[in-house]
DNA sequence: ATGGCTGCAGGATGCAGA
């Protein structure tokens, strides 16, 4: 099966594009961000029509995530534990059952953080880091997982086009990027980079000064995976096309294939 | 390039994004 992560940045501007990508790629599980929807305006009917299932975690404005699956949802819950205060839609999860057991699959939006040393780069750590005490309670209970999404961390200077224009930026700072390291050391697995050691594999390209035309691109959208669900990968890819269509999200889909 | 776009809320322009 295949697990698609998408931030489609505001699902009502995309919904032409969303469709579009949706009847071509056919992914069996998408999970959504930058959805930019509150819920009664969430047009899941579109979706419903692609025959998928809709769970959905929106607020006005901004931020905003959703699994969409041809499977049933089940155990869908809307928040990362450890802050009772934070009240940004950033993160939904849901199970899924298969032939060989639960699928857990989580949707994360995790904060930009800029700039650097604001409360704004604060709460990215502070989000980053329950964001690991989630990811070690489902190591310890050996669940097969994957959490994909924006994590707005460009891990490696592999991953940017041009490393020094983003030395000051909130997604190349060792703090971040350290808590991503430290995710990974629980035994995650980068699925992209089980994939290729190779630089200029990209998730995302600003809208401004031609950035998409030069390939000035950095890898922020990833999927990490529980060993269990590691064992099933069976390739992983980036599908750059819809970023060359008219109205394009700046993001474009990551996709893992999972065996069933 | 001084974020040079884009989406959203709201009804002008400011916020947020990365």
């Amino acid at each position: 099966m295949d697990i698609a992560t998408w931030n489609i940045n505001g699902v009502k501007a995309r919904l032409e594009t969303a469709a579009r990508w949706l009847q071509a790629a056919r992914p069996d599980i998408v999970l959504l961000q930058e959805t930019k929807s509150e819920d009664p305006a969430f047009p899941r009917d579109v979706f419903e029509d692609l025959g998928y299932n809709v769970a959905i975690h929106g607020q006005k404005g901004f931020n905003g995530v959703a699994i969409l699956s041809k499977l049933p949802l089940e155990d869908v819950s809307f928040r990362l534990p450890g802050d009772e205060a934070d009240d940004h839609a950033r993160f939904i999860e849901a199970v899924v059952s298969l032939p060989w057991g639960a699928l857990r699959v989580a949707s994360l939006y995790l904060p930009n953080g800029n700039p650097v040393g604001s409360d704004k780069f604060a709460y990215k750590l502070a989000w980053t880091e329950r964001l690991h005490a989630w990811a070690e309670l489902r190591l310890r209970a050996e669940e097969t997982f994957v959490m994909g999404g924006d994590y707005n961390i460009i891990p490696e200077p592999r991953d940017t086009r041009f490393p020094s224009n983003w030395t000051s930026d909130a997604l190349f700072q060792p703090e971040p990027r350290a808590a991503w390291r430290r995710l990974v050391h629980l035994g995650l697995t980068d699925a992209l980079r089980a994939s290729t050691p190779n630089p200029g594999v990209y998730t995302f390209w600003d809208y401004q000064a031609g950035a998409w035309q030069k390939d000035n691109g950095i890898r922020i959208d990833h999927f990490l995976l529980s060993p269990q669900a590691a064992d099933r990968l069976e390739g992983v890819a980036i599908d750059r096309e819809p970023r060359g269509w008219d109205k394009p999200s700046d993001h474009v889909p990551v996709i893992v294939r999972i065996a069933t």
